[in-house]
DNA sequence: GCCGTTTTCGGCCCGACTGTTTTCAGTCG
């Protein structure tokens, strides 16, 4: 049977949510969004949770009631849903692409089918460009061109992007207000600051005396293609790399309350006012406040106080469990940035990488890494010049050679062995034994069901040489799906082979996600952060991996290569011992 | 449609800006 997925509940939810609200139904739209978002956050499949506990488990998703019960249990065994198909019936747009344009919501995509029949992004351009839509009720030649500006911005963009693709644009946009006079303080807050894998825009939050001169210098940095909101104490500009900044400034006695505010995510923030509510205080971006009277705004720590939680680490922040940790006193003590101390994913110019060894040794060195391991690709990845057992001992003997050379920095014997079709590597274990540590990965026969794709890759991890399992989703984001591969089935399968998963940190990659980092260190299994570098401007991803391990939840002790060079080969030469 | 130290009814997060307005709805973060 056809097993329906989380995401796709998920999309229903919205989709509904969307719908009630373009036809003003109250509350409802909001439930339904609820109870998409606690589904979206969950660590299991809802499909599992009804055929392990029934209607009764189901009940337990926060969110989730007796009407979302009876939908649940007919979208697990029907995959389909009676009441979107009525729905969309009366309804027939496609209102998930349509609100996704900035500045259309529920209501106006309600409008718009009313007056012209736009059902989808398609009629909505043609009308637009043939300028039917200045001059309908509540519409003039500004929403317009507002819609055909939001059309062409989301063909180019595509809504989200990686955040490391970014990072160094938004440091830099925030360095440069940073220096403007009056200025006190600039941070960057939202998903940049929570860490998260993908952004959609920059926010940015700044304390100055004179708050107008910070603005004006925002609209006139040579980045910004051009200003969509000038408030007075807040904008909005689009960049010219395709994407908007948003910068609110704020006096220094509510930066907190501010920072907390935009940052994220909503859903913690809904929770957090609701709090507020809960003691007949209010939560806004100028403070805690009961009344007129302000009970704390200065720091994020402060008001997380007063509302009786501990201060919550900003990558936790996605109600997905930390408030209910924090009311516990047992948030986790997350491992620190910059606790990683080598890469154990690089490619040299021996296979498809841009630089030599010693250029990669000497680069990881120079920014405070401690050791790096060689990975690169293996025989039967021909495109890539993969190594064979001979050119693998022949880089053996030039690592030796590096390793007398380079002091204070050691290089790691590695590969990224290739997991043929049938689950077999295409290394001898004769060659394996050679390793420091050897790492695996899926590159071909991606479309294999789950299955097969599974099976295939816990058959590698078996192989008693197997230190690491490198990519294990095969995921690129904005490129390419997950392949069909059941995670938990990995997972468990890790922890029975004290195999590693790896948290590949290449901006587009990011796999495990956080999620499956969560996942995976709750069932024991350990962690290896790295970039994937193919050239030596790549290892400055580190961090990113770091902050989606922290998203994880992961704790130092989670993550392997936190571990000085000489404690990390013991740990990986005990597996290797007891193989003999 | 959910939920409960306001507990089975009557609430449901908050503020700013834009565009269309002339007092406000819609959208966003």
């Amino acid at each position: 049977m056809p097993k329906i997925s989380n995401k796709q509940i998920v999309e229903i939810f919205y989709e509904i949510s969307q719908i009630l609200e373009a036809r003003e139904v109250a509350f409802k739209p909001r439930a339904y969004a609820r109870a998409g978002q606690a589904i979206e956050s969950l660590g299991q499949e809802v499909a599992d949770i009804y055929r392990e506990g029934g209607e009764a488990a189901l009940d337990a998703i926060p969110g989730v009631g007796k009407g979302l019960i009876e939908k649940l249990v007919e979208l697990i065994s029907t995959s389909k849903l009676k009441y979107l198909m009525d729905l969309k019936k009366k309804f027939p747009v496609d209102i998930v692409e349509l609100t996704a344009i900035e500045g259309v919501g529920p209501k106006m995509v309600r409008d718009l089918y009313k007056y012209l029949k736009i059902k989808n992004l398609k009629d909505l351009e043609r009308a637009a460009r043939a300028r039917k839509i200045a001059g309908l009720p509540g519409f003039q030649e500004k929403t317009e061109q507002n819609i055909l500006a939001g059309i062409e911005f989301l063909k180019k963009g595509m809504g989200r992007v990686c955040l490391g693709f970014y990072l160094d644009l938004a440091e830099h946009i925030r360095d440069e207000l940073r220096k403007t006079p009056g200025t006190t303080r600039v941070e960057l807050a939202g998903s940049i600051r929570r860490g998260k894998e993908t952004i959609k825009d920059f926010d940015l939050v700044a304390c100055s005396s004179n708050p107008r001169a910070l603005l004006e210098k925002f609209y006139s940095l040579p980045e910004v293609a051009r200003v969509l909101e000038r408030g007075k104490n807040r904008a909005f500009v689009r960049l010219k790399d395709k994407i908007d900044a948003d910068l609110i400034v704020v006096p220094e006695h509510c930066f907190g309350s501010a920072i907390l505010h935009f940052t994220g995510s909503k859903f913690h923030n809904v929770r957090l006012r609701k709090m507020a509510q809960e003691r007949g205080w209010t939560l806004n971006e100028y403070g805690l406040a009961k009344g007129k009277k302000i009970l704390a705004s200065k720091t994020e720590r402060e008001i997380y106080k007063k509302l009786g939680l501990d201060w919550i680490e900003p990558e936790l922040r996605e109600d997905a469990g930390e408030i209910e940790a924090a009311m516990a006193r047992k948030l986790p003590k997350l491992m620190p940035m910059g606790s990683v101390r080598g890469d154990l994913q690089i490619q040299s110019d021996w296979s498809d990488g841009a630089n030599s060894i010693e250029q990669m040794a000497r680069a990881a060195k120079g920014m405070g890494f401690k050791y790096i391991a060689i990975t690169d690709h293996t025989k039967t990845l021909a495109m890539a010049n993969g190594l064979d057992e001979r050119r693998l001992a022949k880089q053996g003997k030039e690592i030796d050679r590096l390793n007398r050379k380079i002091k204070n920095f050691k290089i790691l014997k590695s590969a990224e062995i290739n997991i043929l079709k049938d689950g077999k590597l295409d290394i001898e274990n004769s060659a394996l034994r050679k390793l420091d540590i050897v790492s695996v990965a899926v590159h071909s026969h991606f479309n294999q069901d789950e299955k097969a794709m599974t099976g295939r890759i816990i058959k590698a991890m078996r192989n008693p040489y197997v230190n690491i399992l490198f990519h294990p989703t095969g995921r690129i984001i904005n490129r390419r799906p997950e392949y069909k591969v059941n995670i938990d089935e990995i997972i468990k399968a890790a922890k029975k082979y004290n195999v590693a998963l790896e948290l590949d940190c290449f901006p587009d990659r990011m796999d495990l996600k956080d999620t499956n980092v969560r996942k995976a260190i709750e069932a024991g299994v350990k962690i290896v952060i790295d970039t994937d570098a193919h050239q030596v401007g790549h290892l400055k991803y580190i961090p990113l991996g770091e902050a989606t391990a922290r998203r994880g939840w992961a704790q130092k002790l989670d993550v392997l290569n936190t571990l000085p060079a000489q404690k990390l080969m013991a740990y990986f030469s005990k597996k290797k011992h007891r193989r003999g």
